[in-house]
DNA sequence: TATGAATGAGAGTTCATTCAT
DNA sequence: TATGAATGAACTCTCATTCAT
């Protein structure tokens, strides 16, 4: 029995890979039920066992996705207790994060543009289940912070359209800027590194009073 | 007033709007060659007449697009004789610009996820036209400015990836932040304008020495 | 006036080449009007005006081909005084004829495959307008040399089986002989002058009592 | 009686059946797949399933063919001791065949006109399989043959040509031949007796020393 | 006559989904 | 659970034919 079980989780677990490499690749109108059968080694028709439908799996695909990431996230704010801080462990969690996992980072970037009717219900479940949210916290946070004096930006929106963009975009575009500019950028530690330091020396510069 | 006459230009006009407007909004394989003709009141086969396939009409709509969009860019940057001034002129470029133009940043942000390989060439041949290219200024620029003392980063990467995610991504993932925040954003006037503020103060504040 | 017409008369002539070279290469269903339109340096629609549709411009290619080659064999048939006679001119004329029409044999090879419903009809037309036609006048003539001694076969049929396909087939199948064989057969006189010989030998050393 | 289950042979078997009537009638241009699906009682996507497309089923027909009608023209060359026996056993073996699977001639006849590009490689591959192949062994055959003085035409090509379409065309040409004369030419055992014995009496005569 | 634009009925092909075993 | 076969709707693309000028 407990080995039957084994096997379900595992089959649904290679299935949802799979999946995601190919929603993050090509969307979900271009992704393909038969791909990621094939590439996951796993008769068609069991995805459709599992997931009963290509909708239920995409949607199965980012809460799992979105289970992984929102909470570290929400670490990162929590244990924030100055801008100074968040300036430094923010950038650093997103680069290091979505830099690993680059399907994850397209797929959120691929909702963003759709429109978000698809993700937004889900990020809404996900909180729910949290004691508290980084949509609540993180503007508080910041009002405090402001009022305390210790941030020259008062209003979250921009504070937060400040710090969220360039800690993601650089990854997101990265193959577009080499393209454009025709250089190689090296994915590897020393320039991640580079992108946090400098993404956490403007922040700091720019927005501490 | 004048007669509605159904000339090569009109149509092709009418087909590439109506395509851009449904590439953006479904992506490349979530678009439908019946919807755009709907769409533009034209009848589908015309579509193929003009333009032979659906892949060669998104390649010229992507064509279309950056052919207005890229020598503004341009303009800009040769314009620009500092970089408070480039703080100030590019921000207001890029929100102003995709503000109004949704689809067109669409595509582009939607092409940048995929992998550059369809938009590069396109870029490379507009490029071409050019007497000079952004990408080949925009370092020059600002290694030269470096040099004088004027900036504090003297990386060209990595000041371009410290600027245009700031200038483009807000728009982009602006819906999603409503929805994440469960606020309303008010997209008029005033808040633009308080963006490309919030940009060129962080900016200025933060790169410059 | 004159010249009017005579542009009329020129544009349809135009357009039957072009058709009869379409129809011939790729059959009535693999045809295409654009094709023939663009080959002809003639407007599509013009097709139509002079043709009414596609299936009547084919009829007229048929009618305009049969109408110069029956007549051709008629004349070989009445002017055989003897089976040596016909045996030497019969193979001379359609090895001859169709080696620098290859078209016109194919349509007709491809009409045969068909079902002849499409060509019967004309030629029975084109039979109305001779004095005397061949089918008529064939048996006559063999029934008659027969009777005299002259044919050992004394079946119309057969002897027409005998004869016709050693004239014709060699030039249908020529390109497929050369692909099985592996060989290169050259397309000269000095072939077909061998083509002739051998069938004319092989008829009257076969068919002659 | 045995239920009928639907597995790949069958299906595919029976879809080829249909595809064969389709191709030999329609020719490639003119046959559809809808057709072909109705009149194999399968629904459309399964010849897709199968075959992948319109193109590859057609060749599998071809090949499909082929593969029972080469053997046995092999077999009769391989057995035939002498010329009157090839005489005798080439036609008939073409016309018992041929006339009792008109489809397969009406595609070889089709390939023929059309350029043997299509089916050349496929012979190629099915004499590939063969120990010996037909293009080779006729050749050196009838070279023997002449040397030893059983055969008047020395050349191997005129050879061919004087008794292939002898064998072929009549099958093919037989309704075209009974509408030009008008007449009925009953298609049964008796006439087909005839046109072999005609056959082989006018080769034994025309080209025996 | 002549042209480019337009049309509508398919044609081949794809794909999510279901079925039978 | 697992599989290969099957389905039907939809999709891109084609093509003969017609229209407006």
């Amino acid at each position: 029995m407990s080995k039957e079980k084994a096997n379900e989780k595992n089959s649904k677990r290679i299935i949802l890979d799979a999946a995601l490499e190919d929603f993050a690749a090509h969307g979900y109108a271009g992704a393909r039920v038969d791909r990621i059968a094939r590439s996951a080694g796993i008769n068609k028709a069991m995805i459709f066992y599992y997931f009963s439908s290509k909708q239920n799996l995409y949607r199965t695909v980012i809460k799992d996705v979105l289970h992984d990431y929102i909470p570290r996230v929400q670490k990162v704010i929590e244990e924030s207790s100055s801008p100074e801080h968040l300036f430094e462990s923010l950038p650093a969690l997103f680069i290091r994060y979505f830099s690993s996992r680059r399907q994850i980072i397209h797929m959120i970037g691929r909702e963003m543009i759709q429109s978000p009717v698809n993700i937004a219900p889900i990020i809404g479940e996900i909180f729910a289940e949290l004691p508290q949210t980084p949509s609540k916290m993180l503007p508080e946070v910041i009002s405090a912070w402001h009022s305390e004096g210790l941030l020259s930006e008062s209003d979250p929106v921009h504070f937060i359209l400040n710090i969220i963009p360039l800690c993601v975009f650089p990854i997101l575009a990265l193959p577009m800027i080499e393209a454009i500019l025709d250089i190689q950028i090296p994915d590897d530690a020393g320039f991640l590194k580079k992108r946090i330091q400098s993404i956490t020396h403007l922040l700091k510069k720019g927005m501490l009073p």
